[in-house]
DNA sequence: TGAAATGTTGGGGCG
DNA sequence: ACGCCCCAACATTTC
């Protein structure tokens, strides 16, 4: 490193480093733009950080993207180099290498990532290094939406008008042609082993998506073309294809949300279902907000007096609920959705984790830490104040006393049971009005079905009366302190 | 981005 | 014809 204290290389001569975190893109990505901008050749780097813990969901994902992401830039002329470590470490040690005089990212503004990027922007200052930061992951950044006062948002409603306010960044084309540096040391991406081997668990997960920025982009054409029209009144409906399913490719950067804003809004017959989208598109900027400014609701209620809600240990109840196999035949559906697909239906999502937290009595923290390990899309702004949004603890959430009532949801929302049937299939044979309360169908139909209550799909683990009553009263008895 | 309990209303059957 | 009851449908309140 001493030869970089000698003093600022020029521009032109000493490269670029652009360090890709969750910006695994070539459009509107601003710090790979300011790296082409800048005129040097262009090194991106990706470090795997082995501290940092990542779903097995979610590295399945991350292999594809990387993957998509090296061919995309090694046609540009400037091949993706990987490698493994601290960051701190492998920053350093790659900027000596081929003597860099800049090093470019986008931010990201989960806790962690805050305090690490101050001190590594810092050291390599030091270095006289030049180190610039970007936008590129929400419509806003968490700072530049306030209150009247000054505050950071508490309630969605309010925030989703101010940042309706906000003068967005127009999305930046892709670079064209990039200038790269020859000879540069990398990993093999297969030698990560980000996906599973034995056993090869995945085969659901390649049947439903596309990482890489291509399979984003016809994933938001898709649903700009044949879904957004509905959306609105489909969005709730798990069995269609009503919601875009770009959350996924939101979690790791294969697509701008600024570039999902500018498509929808530009496309022709929006209108109110368009901005329905949008304010959607909102919650997740809304979730990086709350995070951002208040660090401690990844792990801590948000509402104080949860702290002495008396949760239960209660490992087969949760084994159950994990493996989708409670008897409330929508939450199981919801769960083995998630299990062999890596991802959830919005609805269905609130419903589960409404289960696990109101019916079993768990702590919302064991739900939340399951959808990061099950969950292609696992985010842990968004993930955390979802979980927090629905035990009642959050700072804009459902009041306690909102409990789902499985059976009704699911009749409301799957009322002719196909969303059931495509993930419950020893409830495939049972009619639509029973679907959602085996228990109480008759003999003859059930039999019919070929369905035996506790052997061939079980009994409800709880009763909904019966645990609807606990939750309240356990409830109750903290507000009462 | 609920559900259940409780309250109110109004039509129709019936003595 | 009239009052009474029943109950579905809708509205309000409570958890």
């Amino acid at each position: 490193m001493s030869s970089l204290k000698t003093g600022r290389k020029k521009a032109g001569e000493s490269p670029s480093i652009v360090w890709l975190r969750r910006d695994l893109r070539r459009d509107d990505n601003p710090a790979l733009a300011a790296a082409a901008a800048r005129g040097a050749p262009v090194v991106p780097l990706f470090i795997l950080d082995p501290r940092e813990k990542i779903g097995a969901a979610s590295r399945w994902w991350l292999h594809g993207s990387l993957a998509a992401l090296s061919e995309n830039l090694g046609r540009l002329g400037a091949p993706l180099i990987l490698r493994r470590g601290a960051p701190m470490d492998v920053l350093s040690a790659l900027a000596g290498e081929i003597g860099a005089g800049a090093v470019f990212w986008n931010r990201s503004y989960e806790p962690q990532a805050v305090s690490r990027d101050k001190a590594l922007k810092a050291s390599l200052l030091e270095s006289d290094i030049e180190v610039r930061s970007f936008n590129a992951s929400l419509l806003a950044e968490p700072w530049e939406v306030k209150t009247g006062s000054g505050d950071p948002y508490k309630v969605f409603t309010p925030f989703w008008r101010a940042l309706s306010q906000v003068p967005f960044d127009t999305p930046l084309p892709a670079p064209g042609k990039l200038a790269g540096v020859g000879g540069v040391a990398t990993e093999g991406l297969a030698g990560w082993n980000l996906r599973p081997a034995k056993p090869d668990w995945a085969g659901g997960l390649r049947d439903t998506w596309s990482p890489g920025e291509a399979g984003a982009r016809s994933r938001l054409e898709a649903f700009i073309e044949s879904a957004m029209q509905d959306y609105p009144r489909a969005r709730d409906l798990p069995d269609r294809e009503g919601t875009s399913r770009l959350s996924p490719h939101l979690h790791w950067g294969e697509i701008s949300p600024r570039r999902i804003w500018q498509s929808v809004r530009h496309a022709q017959g929006g209108g109110t279902a368009s901005e329905a989208f949008l304010r959607e598109l909102a919650w997740r900027d809304f979730a990086c907000h709350l995070l951002y400014h208040w660090p401690e609701i990844e792990t801590e209620n948000w509402k104080r007096e949860f702290d002495a809600f008396p949760w239960a240990r209660n490992e087969a109840a949760f084994d159950a609920w994990s493996k989708g196999l409670t008897g409330y035949p929508i939450v199981d559906a919801g769960m083995r959705q998630l299990w062999q697909t890596g991802w959830m239906h919005n609805r269905v999502r609130m419903i589960a984790a409404s289960f696990l937290i109101k019916h079993l009595l768990i702590d919302w923290r064991v739900g939340a830490a399951w959808f990061e390990d099950t969950l292609v899309d696992a985010d842990l702004a968004v993930n955390r104040s979802s979980w927090q949004w629905v035990a009642g603890s959050g700072a804009d959430a459902a009041p306690y006393f909102r409990i789902f009532n499985p059976v009704l949801q699911g009749e409301k929302f799957d009322a002719g049971g196909d969303y059931v049937r495509a993930f419950v299939p020893e409830l495939g044979k049972l009619a639509a009005k029973y679907i959602h309360k085996p228990w109480e169908a008759p003999r003859s139909v059930l039999e019919e079905a070929g369905v035996v209550l506790g052997e061939t799909y079980p009994a409800p683990v709880v009763d909904h009366r019966q645990a609807r009553e606990r939750a309240l009263a356990a409830w109750r008895d903290i507000r009462n302190g």
